[in-house]
DNA sequence: TTTATTAAAGTTTTT
DNA sequence: CTTTAATAAA
């Protein structure tokens, strides 16, 4: 006879019991509204919090909070939008009640799962040396299929259309797959109706699925897809997490979509203990699934969920809150509130500038920067540039280069996806997966005299000896690849990266740590290659370096390949070390969600470029996104704000095109501008 | 038939 | 600047 034995619930409204707990004092460190959310009883709670109102901060008392209630670090689960965020917040916790946060997972929805499906790799299906496709990986896979299969002419002659290309594919699987809508209803809805072309995105669509299955490899949705699987398919895994996790918290609530409401809903569980925090008026992600709708409709979801507002923005001087506020007002679709600022008025009031160029935008920008710095002595780092898309910051950095001003941009060439060291990663990705046909692609490329044709056929042939090994590492790899055919003058190199990747093992057949692979890889093969490939050799053997030091830090090949595929835009310049000295940020809008400076510069604020020309054309619902967009921009400045753009815009061939000014411009307060004429 | 080279054109936002 | 398309060469 089983017998069930109930542990008794966590006192969480509980006044502080462990002696730790008596050094924080929420009350006084805590607004009210802070405290009253931080403080909320288990159950479900909503906290609808402003920008700028210490969101980071509620969240983060509210982990102590229940750390200091006696709830275990293993029992509390953090979701965040980027693994930055979520470490940040941890670090935060562990100054409020230091060496207590060990056992707490934390992380964005992806890591979590992908940390899940590790755990159970063979229950969902994968091995447990699975690897994961980033964006650039399932594009080519994509395109391959494409091509191989032959769907894509075969429907251009029988439409006489253009059928879409890998990326859009992509795209439209993965909106289908993050809204939990058909396949059919997002073609229709996005590309065409036609039903020649829904039955080729189909047919693309298996063989991706299938090929992806055979290479033991997962891309990003993959990760929440599979996760749900295995809750669906073991419900005792199921059980055993919700069991772990009695208290859920989720930052960014705003920007969640359908599939990973599901992860939530389904480890929330029985119990419910969740707390959702978020701002209606910042959702930017609605083209990933995300829907704002989620947060509005939370309370009827859960009719006994306790709702917070947190209103009071300790951020913003009075003057660009004002602004703030006013640039989102025209939206229809949002929640009322009002945020006030806790901060005096300012000396400097936002400023309006339009500049003839972009040319002369750029050195608008680098100028006042440096006059800022030298006079002011606002450190760089205290700067940024927002921009709605990446190539609109070129002239910005050709300027700040030409004046020596120090900056990082945090988006557009992101460290770990430049080609050599994406190059470099596929010998270790291979090596944990013998599968893996994306990296076997890029490695095998690498050949003279290889190029696609040669890549296929290699891969028919290793595939075959790979299956039959059986996921084991072969006892020496040259033997293994002795076998396959190539090109004459690819002989000596494939002999050679034979030899080399006999080095990644031990004695007992087991893959050595990263650092002696890496340097494997690197004396016995990839310096020769990158060197006969590319000038720059010296700055980008350096980011080799650079990323030997980032692999040393784990313990083995598995645990630095699965965090690598899982660092976001931002954090991933965190490795680049220039980007750890002094200097000004060059972000998107998009990226800069989360983050403050004292000082933000918004630049092409024209009409075509923000709202952007496409997603306004969308009609109302793309032009409210754009609008909170803009919101969110403006929102990430302390003291001083600018908002420009230029006149004309140079085109190479149709000569110069003069630029309307944003519409959201148009409904900004003057009295809360200043508007600055610029001589020359 | 496959690869290497050269010319041309086009660019939202990202885990 | 980066990706794709067209052409030359092996």
């Amino acid at each position: 006879m089983s017998r069930l034995y109930t542990l008794r619930k966590q006192a969480v409204g509980a006044p502080p019991t462990t002696p730790q707990a008596a050094e924080i004092d929420f009350r006084t460190e805590l607004n009210d509204q802070q405290y009253a959310a931080v403080t909320s009883p288990p159950g479900q709670a909503l906290v609808l919090a402003g920008a700028g109102s210490g969101k980071t901060r509620t969240l983060t008392y509210r982990v102590a909070y229940l750390l200091a209630n006696a709830v275990a670090a293993q029992n509390i689960l953090l979701l965040t939008f980027t693994n930055k965020a979520a470490r940040e917040m941890l670090e935060r916790v562990d100054a409020l009640l230091p060496g207590q946060t060990g056992g707490l997972w934390s992380g964005t929805f992806h890591s979590i799962c992908n940390r899940i499906l590790r755990r159970h790799a063979t229950l969902a299906g994968l091995t447990t040396g699975f690897t994961i496709l980033d964006a650039e990986d399932s594009k080519s896979l994509m395109s391959k299929i494409v091509k191989e299969s032959g769907v894509g002419k075969r429907v251009e002659n029988a439409t006489g259309e253009k059928f879409p290309k890998a990326p859009v594919i992509q795209g439209i699987l993965s909106y289908a797959t993050n809204t939990k809508k058909s396949l059919e209803d997002v073609i229709r809805e996005k590309y065409s109706p036609d039903p020649d072309f829904i039955h080729g995105v189909h047919e693309i669509a298996k063989l991706y699925e299938k090929k992806k299955r055979t290479a033991n490899s997962l891309d990003f949705d993959d990760m929440l897809v599979r996760t749900l699987e295995l809750f669906d398919e073991h419900p005792h895994v199921l059980a055993e997490y919700q069991y772990q996790f009695q208290f859920i918290l989720v930052d960014e609530y705003q920007d969640t979509n359908p599939i990973q409401s599901d992860v939530i809903n389904a480890l929330a569980g029985q119990h419910g203990n969740v707390m959702v925090v978020g701002d209606d008026a910042q959702s930017i992600y609605s083209w990933r699934g995300a829907d704002f709708r989620n947060i509005i409709s939370f309370p009827e979801r859960f009719p006994d969920a306790q709702v917070y507002k947190i209103e009071t923005n300790y951020r913003s001087t009075p003057e660009i809150l004002h602004l703030a506020n006013e640039a989102i007002r025209p939206n229809q679709k949002q929640f009322k509130k009002t945020l006030r600022s806790s901060r005096g008025p300012s000396k400097q009031k936002p400023v309006l500038a339009a500049l003839y160029s972009p040319q002369e935008q750029a050195i608008f920008v680098t100028q006042r920067m440096r006059e800022l710095h030298e006079e002011e002595g606002i450190p760089y780092r205290e700067m940024a540039v927002l921009y709605r898309a990446h190539f609109q910051s070129m002239d910005v950095q050709l300027q700040l280069t030409q004046d020596g001003v120090p900056f990082t941009v945090t988006s557009g060439l992101k460290f770990f996806e430049t080609a050599h060291i994406k190059d470099f990663s596929a010998f270790l990705k291979l090596a944990i997966n013998l599968r893996d046909e994306s990296a076997f692609d890029r490695i095998v490329k690498l050949l003279p005299g290889v190029g696609a044709g040669t890549a296929a056929k290699m891969w028919a042939l290793w595939l075959m000896k790979a299956t039959k090994l059986g996921d084991k590492l072969p006892e020496s790899f040259s033997n293994f690849m002795s076998g396959i055919k190539v090109p004459a003058r690819a002989e000596k190199d494939w002999q050679q990266l034979g030899w080399t990747m006999d080095e990644f093992l031990t004695p007992e057949g087991t893959l050595q740590p990263p650092m002696v692979v890496m340097k494997s890889i690197w004396e016995g093969i990839y310096k020769d290659w990158l060197k006969a490939e590319h000038e720059n050799f010296e700055s980008r053997s350096q980011d080799v370096t650079q990323f030997m030091r980032f692999g040393d830090r784990f313990e083995t090949v598995f645990d630095m390949l699965s965090e690598l595929s899982l660092l976001s835009g931002p954090e991933a310049a965190e490795e680049n070390p220039a980007s750890r000295e002094e200097s000004v940020v060059l972000s998107s809008v998009h990226q800069a969600k989360g983050l403050e400076w004292n000082v933000v510069f918004i630049i092409w604020l024209t009409d075509t470029m923000f709202p952007n020309m496409r997603a306004a054309e969308e009609g109302e619902s793309g032009l409210e996104e754009e609008r909170r967009l803009f919101y969110v921009a403006l929102t990430r400045a302390r003291d001083q704000l600018y908002l420009l753009y230029p006149r004309m815009n140079p085109k190479s061939y149709t000569g110069d095109v003069f630029q309307q000014p944003s519409r959201f411009l148009e409904t900004l307060p003057r009295e809360s501008l200043e508007e600055w004429r610029i001589g020359r």
